[in-house]
DNA sequence: CCGTAATGGTTGTTGCTTCAACTATTGCCG
DNA sequence: CGGCAATAGTTGAAGCAACAACCATTACGG
């Protein structure tokens, strides 16, 4: 089988964003940790407990909208359960199931979070777009997305912020 | 200082983005780690001295060129140098600095490593999108680097692949 | 219903990244 | 040319993620 080496313009392309995969999710990191003592992951579950109803969401949910694995969760959320942030509960229905609640101090982290997490996105990406290119990326990242997570777990929530 | 919440257009954009940037570097490591031992960033490693002159780099020159700290780099390399992959030895020129050379066994390594990466990322990105969509991608990405990485330290190298 | 498979979740280990501390050169400035 | 700062790199400890093994509960097929 021979392969198909990148073009020109392809490689273009694939070498900005592998250097965005590099660098991004580290700025994100950094800005979080230093400013709220959370990972961008660590942010992002606390984020989905948030907008979830009476903000509880059972552990295997909570996995799909992180696109986590159910142990890479469970580590989180224990050292998150730790720091008072979130609660876990066993569900009544399925006593197989775990709940995870977000208390208040958590609602609080996130609510004092959001505005220098938005800020940070803005500013080191939305900001350096055009209107026009803001909707050429929902597009394109729509594409890979499909190719890359054909369930769509983590983007099915969001649905609601179609293109 | 309120916060500019992001727009419904931007919303569906970063939500996307932000869920690739999560699967993507995991499918990367995921398919390099199955067929060559390697992680994403060890291969990287790997290719850039093989373009080098003489298979050779200082370890500052390495670490800029793949947007690591020294710290990382220098234990990945010394994981590579034990794997026999490359080889250190002490700058002629310059007593403080390292250099790093490909070994043969190194060179076949990411020789063999490269056609299923390139088939990876064809298949999850590039062949998801149009011809006209991957220019779109490259300018896009192109902008979004500026914010991050003003110096340009990662790109800098791939001038040469101008969009 | 009984046994087995599937589901839901946790825990321990291993490997990689980061951070801080440290050594060894080299460059520079008075 | 002596001293101090900057450069180049390494190392050890601590934290987070991935993988595999594990336990408990529920669903299902005969």
């Amino acid at each position: 089988m021979d392969t198909r080496w990148l073009s020109q313009p392809e490689l273009a392309a694939w070498v900005r964003l592998a250097a965005i995969l590099e660098l991004l999710p580290a700025a994100l990191d950094t800005q979080l940790r230093r400013d709220a003592q959370l990972t961008h992951f660590d942010y992002y579950v606390l984020a989905m407990l948030s907008e979830a109803p009476d903000r509880t969401l059972r552990m295997t949910a909570l996995a799909e909208r992180t696109t986590a694995t159910l142990a890479r969760l469970s580590h989180v959320v224990q050292r998150l359960e730790a720091r008072g942030l979130l609660e876990r509960f066993p569900c009544p229905e399925d006593r197989r199931a775990t709940n995870a609640r977000l208390t208040d101090a958590g609602r609080d982290t996130v609510v004092e979070a959001a505005p220098g997490h938005v800020a940070l996105v803005r500013e080191r990406v939305l900001d350096a777009l055009t209107p026009e290119q803001v909707g050429q990326l929902a597009t394109i990242t729509d594409a890979i997305l499909r190719r890359l997570d054909p369930d769509a777990r983590r983007t099915a929530i969001y649905e609601r912020y179609d293109r």
